[in-house]
DNA sequence: CGTTACCTATGTAAGACACCTATACTCAGG
DNA sequence: CCTGAGTATAGGTGTCTTACATAGGTAACG
């Protein structure tokens, strides 16, 4: 165990300020199904691919090449060993019809999504910005968004 | 071990065809941080709200009350033991600055993640419909997306 | 020959969630 | 009074996905 690594997810960058390090969350799999159905390319093209797409720091690439045979195994991709080129053996990976049919039920998927993100953001504005002229019912401000200090996680009555 | 359980996160529903059972994703710990931002409640209510909210078959009970200790914990939200009202007791949670500050970060990430999801949503689009009239340079469909089996899973040569 | 870049893997651990079970209190009905 | 349904809270356990680390090959270059 290592006890020097920080949160995988939140970090505090200040005293009441938060990061959130988003990561790939679920993206990896319909990103590399894209790429595929975009081209053939073998996993270290795809990695680089990958960093352009999302727009991340370094894609990992252990995971990946576990990913792409897991897709392998299901039939979702099929691959050869490159045969023309010199330099070390790259395995070239490329969309089978399952494969192109997931990308498909994928894209729906993030679609919704994407929707849902929007609802929530939509909600969490609406709450941020009570500032408009028009629609404030004159002191019905949704709640102070804070309560101080009154923990009390003793037990119950 | 139970082996008689269906594949988490896709499934297929018939030949070719495939659901993304899509999970929440790491979206319960911004919902709740949004319902309490929005008003004072608690766990049972939450459940009842997320489910309106994310549009998901029912929230599951036990994730949710353990992630309100661990906000609570962290000091992102507090609780007292609701003292008026008839019926069982209930906890109730409000959100503190601190997680007010948690749920500004969480709104600028979801932003940021709806957008990686609109990029490639746009690349999927951008394959799916190569037939446009103007911008079809005449023989340079983007590949045959689907290779007939050719699977050749065996060592190197 | 050693170093570096390219390319493909495997090992290990942590975090978040699904599914299941347990507890306790309240209230209505027999 | 006992029972059962509804409300409310909570713990156990397995699995999936990812982060981080390590390892082993080929080839080009000085």
């Amino acid at each position: 165990m290592r006890a020097d690594r920080q949160p995988r997810c939140r970090c505090r960058v200040g005293p009441g300020s938060f990061e959130v390090r988003a990561r790939i969350e679920r993206f990896a799999e319909p990103a590399v199904l894209l790429l595929l159905a975009e081209g053939e390319s073998h996993g270290y093209q795809l990695a680089e691919d990958l960093e352009a797409l999302l727009d991340e720091g370094r894609v990992d690439f252990g995971n990946l090449y576990r990913l792409l045979r897991a897709l392998e195994e299901e039939g979702l991709v099929a691959s050869t060993w490159s045969e023309e080129a010199p330099g070390p053996q790259k395995r070239v990976y490329g969309l089978t019809g399952e494969g192109a049919a997931l990308l498909d039920a994928w894209a729906a998927s993030l679609r919704a999504r994407s929707e849902r993100i929007g609802t929530l953001l939509g909600r969490y504005e609406a709450l941020a910005a009570p500032a408009r002229p028009r629609d404030t019912p004159a002191g019905e401000a949704v709640q102070p968004p804070d309560l101080p200090d009154n923990h009390e996680q003793g037990g119950a009555p």
